[in-house]
DNA sequence: CGCATGTAGTTGCGAGTACAACAAGATGTG
DNA sequence: CACATCTTGTTGTACTCGCAACTACATGCG
């Protein structure tokens, strides 16, 4: 409406943060669509499964599913809850720290990923190979990285700040 | 967890997308922090405030409305009702078309806007001067707006798709 | 050991959202 | 003009999420 100036420097930053937030919801939405026809997954719930499908022993701490899934404790124990219900995960206590417990998924969960991931990366490989070079891609994936450390450090989510690599997954 | 592998081409595109959902998560949340001390909006109704004082007379369609802020027809009433009960907005039936109508900024949200804006600009500045160069910043603009386009017509949203500029705002 | 403090998850509750159904107006055709 | 159909926005309902309060366990200090 107003910005007729495509992204220079000074401009519209605005727009660019505007970008970031539609076209995160804009694939949230693409990717939506896609999950309810290949089972029965809601995205959010998709979005927790592959974090498990893709961690080392197909289970994760809750507090660090929830850090993965931008969920707040309360969220991800609802999130579990259903997921649980359809009996894609269970809940296994901590031996060592009989507070905490593992999200773990169950032998249908993890049917249900080795079926449904295939078609979920070769979604993103087509959007991606149809939009960006190689070249962008990593730089793209770059500055996306910037950003989510930045935030969350100075969200105070201390957590797994500047550089490391938490395997961001890529669900909903 | 399992991506050891920095951003190359072939691995962690479910890495990429996955930062993308995390940034703006978090980058969200980062401003919903600042709104909820400069002023008594909710982030979400900053958003549509934002793109309100943008728009050319301070008002807009209420579906243009929607679209912009990746809400549903339902959730944008819900949202504008609640804006209004603060007397930031006001509805107005649109005269060429009586179904319709437009959302527009009263006094007391243009004044607010006014004051709260250059805050959050600032904010935004800060962020990106530290993050980027300006040339990243460009490209990262234009893919960023590839990726919402893709989306955008994916969606069958057809809406305002390839290549056109309708001013993504910012927002929350 | 006994108690204060911190941490991991869970639950009550309120808020926000989407989907489906609906009301009201616009548009096209006979 | 009359009627079928589409479009715009609103409302009922159900679901998901975050915040605050809480339980259960762990840890540190006297």
């Amino acid at each position: 409406m107003v910005s007729n100036l495509e992204s220079n420097g000074a401009e519209d930053r605005l727009t660019t943060i505007g970008l970031l937030f539609e076209s995160a919801a804009g694939l949230r939405r693409l990717f939506h669509s896609q999950f309810d026809v290949s089972g029965n997954v809601a995205s959010q719930s998709f979005d927790i499964l592959i974090r498990l499908a893709r961690s080392d022993d197909g289970e994760l701490r809750m507090s660090e599913l929830a850090a993965q899934a931008s969920l707040t404790p309360s969220g991800l124990t609802r999130a579990v809850d259903r997921i649980q219900d359809q009996g894609l995960v269970s809940r296994r206590i901590c031996p060592e720290d009989r507070r905490g417990s593992f999200a773990r998924l169950t032998p249908a969960g993890r049917e249900l990923m080795d079926a449904a991931i295939p078609d979920h990366v070769a979604h993103i490989d087509g959007i991606l190979d149809q939009l960006f070079t190689t070249e962008e891609e990593v730089q793209l994936t770059a500055m996306l990285r910037k950003l989510r450390d930045y935030a969350l450090e100075q969200n105070g989510t201390a957590g797994c700040s500047t550089g490391d690599d938490t395997a961001p997954c890529p669900g909903d």
